[in-house]
DNA sequence: TAAATGCGATACGAAGACGTATCGTATCGA
DNA sequence: TCGATACGATACGTCTTCGTATCGCATTTA
């Protein structure tokens, strides 16, 4: 991991010399990943307000200079660890929409068993209005992507005519994702298994009798 | 508001003594809503962990010292200002249950377009993990209340045969609230008008193509 | 009027985190 | 080998917040 590929480094030199190496000791790819570590663990155990960069330090087995040297502040440090976090949805494998659906929806349950992972989505929400710039970081690398694997999953189906042709495709994904939140909430406890079974199948046949 | 019926204050006396005034000054019920008010706000702004006392006191209008004679400490403090939060969902009509559930979801689409409460309980949900004695009262004054008006509403659908007989309560409850959690979480887009609307008549009538 | 308690204000020391600076050592290119 | 840079460690002054204590005044009961 070079500093052109990552973006971590502030980095003085001009962009013309980008991919020549600066004389002295290189930076440690080790301490990157060490701090990186350190600062997801931290905040996923604290929050944003609670992460404090002598205890990123001393929990990577860092002096303060080596953060320092690359971050200028607490935010600018957490806002690359977030880039660090996607957990993407496995690719659909397009037999069929309902398989697709639980197929993700199970996925999300999954990561969303994770404490750590649950956690710092959680805390993410709720530090949004405060750090919006952490939060749009969020939501391009984690959040749409993976709303839009859903969002594809349910076009396919009306185009195939496995869903009815006039479905509210957003109305749709926010039930959908929005079940395993609503569910997943205490993080206590584990969304038993077969919840995203009967939520896809709730969903595709609807509540109202016939 | 008394001490008695709140049961904000530490109070000392023996609880013989309860309904008995003691000697001097008695304790402002202006101070009392204040410091609430402050805590909540402050709150809403800053997180569990970004909340300090010297600032409620000061947004308060009042001395360090009389929050320090109320309550022991922060946590205590958040933990009161949180059971004065309840924003109780409206009672359904009863006419029939669409239109039960859309009412209330749209309660909940316009609690939530108040950045206010929307950031109380992002934030209530990432602090969780970490003050647990809050979310534990949040989810019994707030949440599990919030969901019974729900899950009563479809278990009527069920008896008067509006709704499947077979129709799996807490998958649809979770879809449902989940579906506002998962749209409104940004925050600065509102909800649009319309929104409760579609989710209702997509889940009762279904995904499937008939 | 006297005793008791609460009030807002303010001062205090302790603790912790901030961001900077400086050690001596390690690791690179020339 | 030499200059340059990074390393971990640590010391430093500053700021913020904590929880406690005290001030003089206000409000209540007896």
């Amino acid at each position: 991991m070079s500093t052109a590929e990552t973006g971590l480094a502030q980095d003085d030199q001009p962009a013309a010399l980008a991919g020549q190496r600066r004389p002295g000791r290189p930076r440690s790819e080790r301490a990157d990943r060490a701090i990186m570590d350190a600062t997801l663990s931290l905040f996923a155990e604290s929050g944003a307000a609670g992460l404090c960069i002598e205890k990123v330090a001393a929990r990577a087995g860092v002096g303060k200079a080596t953060i320092y040297r690359r971050w200028p502040g607490k935010e600018d440090l957490l806002l690359d660890a977030i880039a660090w976090l996607k957990a993407p949805l496995p690719e659909p494998r397009g037999q069929s929409v309902r398989e697709d659906l639980l197929m993700l929806l199970e996925a999300m349950c999954e990561q969303f068993a994770d404490p750590r992972q649950a956690r710092e989505f959680a805390l993410l929400l709720g530090e949004g209005a405060r750090y919006p710039r952490l939060m749009t970081r969020y939501s391009e690398t984690v959040i749409e992507p993976r709303r839009e694997v859903i969002r594809s999953v349910l076009r396919r189906g009306v185009a195939t005519g496995e869903l009815r042709a006039d479905v509210d495709i957003d109305a749709a994904l926010f039930m959908l994702t929005g079940s395993v939140l609503a569910r997943s909430r205490h993080g206590d406890i584990p969304v038993e298994p077969g919840y995203a079974r009967r939520v896809v199948d709730e969903l595709l046949s609807g509540l109202g009798a016939r």
